[in-house]
DNA sequence: TATTGTTATACTCTATAACTATA
DNA sequence: TATAGTTATAGAGTATAACAATA
């Protein structure tokens, strides 16, 4: 049973006093929008896609407070899920991360008793990466929020156009072999 | 005349050494992919979204590496110049960044002569920014290369496409107003 | 010698608290 | 009291160097 945990806190420490149960919804942060000339940059894709990601992001991480993940968090055991027993530089590298970073954030997975390294009996210098059965169980309720949001952006943007999305996302990675080949 | 910066040296300091000159190229990273299976994830438009803006942004920083200029650096000039004498908190609200660490970004653009802060007469509390001559000038190179990114996504994606890409993407921010409103 | 996992750093980004000057 | 700018600080993310165990 995994508990939802204190959001860690963050900043310069508050200096200890009588603590004023502050009205969070008050932040008007938002509230009016100044209207500055902003037309060149939202025709810039890459800042559009950095918007996007970050309002995705930010609903994925209350949707996901309940069950303490972040977006990479569920990304990594997702991806144990579905490929148990492989390397922890597989798992790592499928994903982006750099295997020397991938060490503490599997350290904390298993700490958690989500996921569990297995010294390969092959070869003993790589461990073999696995869920545990509450990691098992976590990802299924994970997995259901998943879908919940991606409902929500299917009502977002559309039923086609969110598979469109999903297509034309993949086509921008070119970008990276251009330049490759370039 | 802005200069490109060496890029700035992290993680552990290297020992002093002889500086072994090593073949960059040789970094077989991304050599031969381990095929597990990312079916679920590709399916997530969040993933799809991160994965898509990391490329586009590191696509980013190749081009701008000449002019010493980071996206977030870019859009900060991009939209003082075209909208010069606002106030501070008014450039960072618009795109999203706290003032508080705007301080520090403004700090750093009027070191290099690019931008600068002008007290306003009418409200002594608050900054006039405006470009400078050699902020303007950078602008209008850096402007040039943004235009060849957005060619060469255009290429990528498709010339339609992209701008279906841009109307999409706006549409994913309805996600932010779905939780304000519910 | 090369690979796997690891530790130790260090820079960037982003967040919060609190202070100063001004309104 | 509220606002604009600022300083100090802390945490997360991500990068590099180097080492130990194993191959």
């Amino acid at each position: 049973m995994e508990r939802a945990k204190e959001p860690k806190r963050r900043g310069r420490p508050a200096r200890i006093e009588p603590a004023p149960e502050v009205d969070v919804e008050t932040g008007a942060d938002l509230g009016e929008t100044v209207d500055l000339d902003m037309a060149e940059l939202s025709g810039a894709l890459g800042y559009a896609l950095r918007r996007a990601q970050l309002a995705v992001f930010e609903d994925f991480t209350a949707r996901f407070a309940a069950l303490d993940l972040t977006p990479a968090q569920f990304s990594v055991i997702l991806v144990i899920g579905l490929n148990p027993g492989r390397k922890q530089t597989e798992i790592a590298r499928s994903l982006g991360i750099q295997r020397t970073n991938f060490v503490v954030m599997l350290d904390h997975l298993e700490r958690r008793g989500l996921a569990e390294r297995r010294r390969s009996a092959a070869d003993g210098r790589s461990h073999a990466i696995f869920l545990t059965e509450a990691g098992e169980a976590l990802l299924e309720r994970a997995r259901l929020m998943q879908v919940e949001q991606e409902r929500a952006l299917v009502e977002a943007v559309g039923e086609e156009e969110h598979a469109l999305l999903l297509t034309l996302l993949a086509r921008v990675l070119r970008l990276k072999d251009g330049r490759a080949n370039a």
